[in-house]
DNA sequence: AACCCGAGGTTTTTT
DNA sequence: ACCTCGGGTT
């Protein structure tokens, strides 16, 4: 029995794990299953794939490890890698493309998706790299062929297939993407359209945002309506007849317009997978090695559609994950699919990565006692050869969040001699957790980055602009439109709706705004007219942005009284438009790749042109899921009260709270050096009071960490005893 | 039909 | 402490 550091405090388990002992047991069994299945870089493996490399531009061999160089050139069949964190997985997929196109596989046969574009391109910039830059004398290598591969994220990817291949699938290929907010609208609208009851029985008819929450989750996760309200919101079961006639009106509307959200994008295509075999096979014979990244984060359509698109035997897959980093959950990624590889794939061979190249040993030792809390999984052991044993993880309570912001700052300051900025990240487990932070950083003069939070794309001037875009590249986008009408004083959803469907009614002309009956509703409808007449001419993207905002700031500044503040981002939007030459590739960036930073930033004031590295290095601010894939030599994660971390919401439910541990987990498998763990007292909000540190903290064997106490002597006076 | 105001429920993470 | 929704008012 190992010591625990606070063995006498007691945390509910969840209720739920007995109900869910069967799900785990088959769960296990696939694990257990797919495990003899392991190959391993045995002396005579690699002796094999050492005596194919003869002849080739990269030396494989030298520049992995064994089992790196095990995945990479294992190119046939079906694959599963669990790549532990900072094993080197990129590095892995990088050498696998260059090998693929090494032994004759045309960029055009490759597919790869990840989970980020950024991500995407920088395995193809670095495949790219490794084989040209080892251009001897006949190198018949084109650099330029790898742009030939196809990759990006599963949202991008499938978008362009429902582009591409609008013809043979029957759609209109102009249709516009609906992020999160825009599919709550969307069916605000529905159902004011349909004039459903909002109250039956006195219970009131759910929000949109619950709506729209509901009706991606049955989607992602396969669930009826019915039962997903039944068993997670029962309190509005009276509603689910109406609701199930939601969703289905919800979605003819979206058809109806040439409106699709993000769960559209993938199922629309999973959907054609399976119903029109020309178009399956055009992509089976097209895309005959695929690799994905974060496999741990698909859903069931993304699933689905690999499996289509796998279903021949010729058809190579290698999927690569790490099921410890399984974190969303929340917005419909089934965890399951990665344990369950073997059952889909019962032939498919297992690799793994566990040779760590990030974090010294102090910190893989703290990280392997979090894996080994977490209940299901592939059996892993990270390791290092780094000799150098580093320092351990320390864990620090303080009296309140300011404290705990506080004591950050001073690490930060006390250890600048050793790192830069850049060196340092703060995660939090929600994005206002980093609120007093901020403050903190403001006031010491720290110069930080933040990311995560609200996003550029969501802000609504933004949104406002980009909704005129949206008309002009589909003037049946009525939510476009509704959005930009109802700027207007005198306009609200009444007439803005009845002018919609008068201009899809006349063939999506502009002229009804400039009808008498509307005009006098607003006189911004003919200058709104004259614009959209002049943008929908306009030779490039950021001619027709310049257009839209000579029209829109006016409104803005009727509307908003922090206009000013507003339009600064203005300013990146039209750098934006200005790398797209045109408006599909335009939105579609904004859509599925959005900017990630906050524009939110503080510190070192601009100075000029030479002070670009100056603005480079800032301390990073982050949510943990934005934190994903990155690392940093020191990193700070706070707010470890229990029900903060993990979140109160998920503390009932086996799976839920699971998937904080690995949220924990994720958090601290970003240091290289220095871990630093930091909780406040006490943490209290309506839904209760929260005083107990981390389960995640308080479940690690003790010696794997450090725990400050009273004894230390770090300035605050009033530190109290705590366990 | 639009706008204003007060009440009540709300807050995790994001392609 | 905040935003969304509903109801009453203009």
């Amino acid at each position: 029995m190992t010591t625990t550091i606070f063995a006498t405090h007691h945390y509910n388990y969840p209720q739920n794990f007995i109900e869910m002992k069967p799900k785990i047991t088959r769960l296990e069994q696939a694990i257990k299953k797919l495990e003899t299945n392991l190959i391993n870089a045995d002396a005579e493996i690699l002796e094999q794939r050492l005596a194919s490399h003869l002849g080739l531009q990269v030396d494989y061999a030298s520049e992995l490890n064994a089992n790196q160089l095990l995945a990479a050139t294992t190119i046939e069949g079906k694959v599963l890698v669990i790549a532990g964190a900072g094993s080197g997985k990129t590095k892995t997929l990088t050498y696998r493309t260059s090998y693929l196109i090494e032994n004759g596989v045309s960029p055009k046969e490759i597919l790869l998706l990840t989970f980020t574009r950024k991500a995407a391109n920088e395995i193809k910039n670095r495949a790219r790299t490794l084989l040209t830059s080892r251009l001897l004398d006949n190198n018949p290598i084109d650099g330029k062929a790898l742009n030939d591969i196809t990759s990006g994220t599963f949202h991008s990817f499938c978008n362009m297939l429902l582009r591409q291949y609008s013809g043979l699938l029957g759609i209109n290929p102009r249709f516009t993407i609906l992020d999160t907010g825009d599919s709550e609208d969307a069916i605000d609208l529905t159902h004011k359209e349909k004039k459903y009851p909002t109250k039956i029985t006195n219970q009131a008819f759910p929000r949109k945002k619950t709506l729209q929450n509901i009706f991606s989750t049955s989607r992602n996760r396969r669930i009826p309506i019915r039962h997903l309200i039944e068993s997670s919101y029962p309190d509005i079961a009276v509603h689910i007849p109406v609701i199930e006639q939601l969703a289905i009106d919800f979605h003819e509307y979206k058809r109806a317009n040439h409106l699709y959200d993000f769960d559209d994008i993938i199922s629309q295509v999973v959907r054609h997978l399976k119903r029109n075999d020309t178009f399956r096979q055009l992509l089976q014979n097209q895309y005959r090695y695929i690799m994905v990244d974060e496999y741990q984060d698909t859903n069931i359509p993304q699933k689905e559609l690999i499996d289509l698109m796998c279903a021949p035997a010729s058809v190579s897959l290698m999927v690569v994950g790490d099921d410890n980093q399984s974190i969303y959950a929340f917005r419909g990624a089934n965890y399951e699919n990665i344990l369950l590889f073997g059952e889909s794939y019962p032939e498919a061979k297992l690799i793994k990565l566990e040779q760590n190249y990030r974090s010294t040993p102090a910190v893989l030792d703290y990280i392997n006692a979090l894996s080994a809390q977490i209940t299901l999984g592939y059996q892993k052991q990270l390791y290092s050869d780094v000799s150098m044993e580093g320092i351990k993880p320390v864990f620090r309570r303080l009296s309140d969040e300011s404290k705990e912001a506080k004591y950050i700052a001073d690490k930060i300051l006390e250890s600048k001699s050793d790192y830069d900025y850049q060196d340092f990240a703060v995660l939090c487990r929600t994005s206002f957790q980093s609120n007093y932070v901020q403050l903190e950083f403001m006031e010491r003069n720290i110069p930080f980055i933040v990311v995560g939070g609200i996003r550029f794309i969501e802000r609504r001037h933004i949104k406002d602009v980009l909704a005129f875009v949206k008309i002009l590249y589909n003037p049946n986008d009525t939510i476009a439109w509704h959005r930009i009408l109802t700027l207007f004083k005198g306009v609200g959803s009444v007439t803005a709706t009845r002018l919609t469907q008068a201009i899809n009614a006349d063939n999506n002309s502009f002229a009804p705004l400039i009808t008498t009956k509307f005009t006098k509703k607003s006189t911004q409808l003919e200058p709104l007219y004259k614009m959209l007449s002049k943008a929908s001419q306009a030779e490039s993207v950021e001619a027709i942005i310049e257009l839209i905002l000579d029209f829109y700031m006016p409104v803005l500044k009727i509307n908003e009284d922090n206009w000013r503040e507003r339009s600064e981002d203005f300013r990146v939007l039209k750098n934006l438009a200005s790398e797209h030459d045109s408006l599909d590739s335009f939105l579609e960036n904004l859509a599925l790749d959005p900017p990630n930073d906050s524009v939110a930033t503080a510190g070192v004031p601009e100075q000029g042109e030479e002070s670009i590295d100056k603005n480079r290095d800032k301390v990073t601010i982050s949510t943990i899921h934005s934190a994903k894939g990155l690392e940093w030599s020191v990193v700070f994660v706070n707010s470890l009260v229990d029900g903060m971390t993990p979140h109160y919401r998920s503390l009932s439910d086996f799976e839920e709270l699971e998937e904080e541990r690995k949220l924990f987990y994720v958090a601290c498998s970003r240091a290289k050096a220095r871990l630093f763990l930091t909780a406040p007292d006490y943490f209290s909000s309506y839904s209760g009071y929260f005083d107990k540190v981390s389960r995640f903290v308080a479940e690690v064997p003790a010696d794997t960490i450090t725990v400050l106490t009273v004894k230390q002597p770090i300035d605050e006076s009033d530190d109290p005893v705590w366990w």
